[in-house]
DNA sequence: GCTTTTCTAATGTCAGACTTTTAATTGTCT
DNA sequence: AGACAATTAAAAGTCTGACATTAGAAAAGC
């Protein structure tokens, strides 16, 4: 294994990516052990901290694990569905607050994606996850609950109905909708938000899958997207008015 | 901005998290310039090229970009579609390569994710798209296509489908079922796999597009859903039967 | 005023040393 | 012989200091 110095790219880049791809190809195994460093550095050319840049490229995306000590180095890893989630709700939260992105955009995304969860959630929901929606809602009666404690308590809520679909695969995809989308959308109604409608569109969704009823699930998660996205509405348009009135007292003066 | 030393985690970790978080926290803003890796090192007591780890981390979450030369440094980066695209792609591909999933379960998250753009793709499919997916099912009628053109026209045809929808976030979310998971299968299921069967449920689907029929292209991807889960059933059962054979013959040995 | 050259601050790379961790090995005692 | 303790070696983690390369800014020249 060499790299191309004429690459316009860095050497820890280049290299990085040559090991990356030995892994999505196959060529390298999980729990695989890497050369060491120091060898890793005489098979590509370069020195020990340019083989160790790269090597943290690939642990940041969890590729690789290293371990100190005799028999220690660089071991492929196989990616769990924690890690995994965690990458894709960090994605989805960059991707979101830096692309200004379109509320009605990203609700109609972030509820269309949880809908494709009714159908499996009313055939295979136990009574823990129906339990710890109702707890949820319960707490969000509590009058003193605040924001955050409202926000969080909406994630779990949110969190127990994708699991009660049992895909693992679907609750890895879901992740980035509902941690990343459900915290952001919170924040920009919460002004607005009432509170007691939300909860009793969540009592509707709890009571639909008590019933394994997957018409009325979607039908429940279709009402709470179009409120939040009213809600939102709702906010802009008195942000407008806002403007709009600071901006005609400046001409004024 | 320090580190504590009494942590288990590498200084470099510890670096790139902070930063990390002063990022998602909003006290770093796109395009914003990071202090240069010598200051950074000053800043957090530690030797440069601990800081150059820490900065590779971040890098390879496309966190931030560097750029040599006076004026230069290292900037926080705004996550491109694109990037964040190719990220959840390669998540998908290990995640799924790694952690021996059934196949009965990433199928079925796989159809019910794209299902999810069904009532978008019936309002707002373009003739572009659909023309798209007409031509791509005219490739795969094609007697001489690889394995490999196939399963490279049956991800065009799908992206198409899910571009359709017309919503950024929904195109993302999805890039990973699409991208990653479609050609998954195909390797699954392409010795059993009957062309015309398959091309005649894409036929389906882009009719249902065609009349704007919301109800008719769930219903297609449920069938072509059904059929791929029978397909992997068959190879599967394939192979336990070669297995259970080769083992009588062995104990008849 | 425009172009070319020089300057400079920054990243990229290197070599070599030292520190810390960790597991295998070896040695010792019961 | 088996259990425990000391030794050893290999590897990652870190540091220092240097040099190479790059690219924007400022100065010099026309």
């Amino acid at each position: 294994m060499k790299i191309d110095p004429t690459k316009n790219a860095d050497y820890s880049a280049q290299i990085a990516k040559a090991i990356r791809d030995a892994i999505i190809g196959g060529q390298l195994n999980v729990n695989d052990r890497l050369p060491s460093e120091a060898e890793l550095a005489e098979q590509f050319e370069v020195s020990r901290p340019t083989v160790r840049e790269a090597l943290k490229r690939l642990a940041a995306q969890s590729l690789i694990r290293t371990q100190r000590g005799a028999f220690g180095g660089a071991f492929i890893n196989q990616i769990s569905y924690e890690e995994a989630h965690s990458q894709q709700i960090t994605t989805s939260t960059l991707l979101l607050s830096m692309n200004d992105v379109s509320f009605d955009v990203a609700c109609e995304a972030r509820f269309a994606l949880e809908r494709s969860c009714a159908p499996f959630a009313a055939q295979r929901r136990t009574a823990d996850q129906l339990a710890t929606m109702r707890a949820e809602i319960h707490r969000q009666t509590q009058p003193g609950l605040s924001d955050e404690g409202w926000c969080a308590s909406d994630v779990t809520f949110h969190r127990a109905l994708v699991e009660s679909a049992h895909n693992v695969i679907l609750s890895y995809q879901l992740a980035g909708a509902v941690e990343a989308m459900q915290p952001l959308m919170n924040m920009i109604t919460f002004t607005a938000r009432n509170r007691e409608k939300i909860i009793s569109l969540h009592t509707d969704i709890a009571d639909a899958l008590e019933q394994r009823n997957q018409k009325q699930i979607e039908h429940a998660l279709l009402a709470l997207s179009d409120y939040t996205k009213n809600l939102a509405d709702n906010v802009f348009a008195a942000k407008q008015k806002i403007k709009a009135d600071s901006d005609s007292q400046k001409a004024q003066a």
